[in-house]
DNA sequence: AACTATTTATAAGA
DNA sequence: TTCTTATAAATAGTT
């Protein structure tokens, strides 16, 4: 989508880099909301950006969402 | 997208839920795989059905492909 | 499982 | 940087 068709591959520019990400880790997040509600499931996303930042979104079900407090509370990010 | 514009509610179809589920999963998925090429990102993804089936994807980084793999491999699902 | 009309996501631009 | 808009991509209903 979008102006341009575009190559799945690094971008280099930095600042559209960043513009990107944030874009699309949050159309990610709404499909997997989306999806979870229309066909009753349960989604965990976990997005570590670049820079080391984490994102993360559970829904439907609440034990996912304990798992993925889990992996989310370590130290490793 | 598609043929008409749908509502974000439960879809009370049995097999049209089946069906649109498999195809946003697929979907889902696919756009993870993009953002952690395009933007050099580690993303994990866990989809759990109405059904119990579990469907995962980690890409990018390994730790968080290990943890994923943590999470996926205990007995609740 | 393929197709295609249409909606939605988003790459560039303002 | 938030909003717009042209266009690519996803997908709902169909075959």
């Amino acid at each position: 989508m979008g102006r341009k068709k575009v190559e799945i591959k690094r971008i280099e520019n930095k600042s559209s880099r960043q513009v990107t990400f944030s874009k699309r880790r949050n159309g990610l997040i709404e499909k997997a909301r989306q999806l979870s509600i229309l066909c009753e499931s349960s989604i965990a996303v976990l997005v570590v950006s670049g820079s080391g930042k984490l994102y993360k979104s559970a829904s439907g079900d609440k034990i996912l969402q304990k798992k993925l407090g889990i992996i989310c509370h370590t130290r490793s990010y």
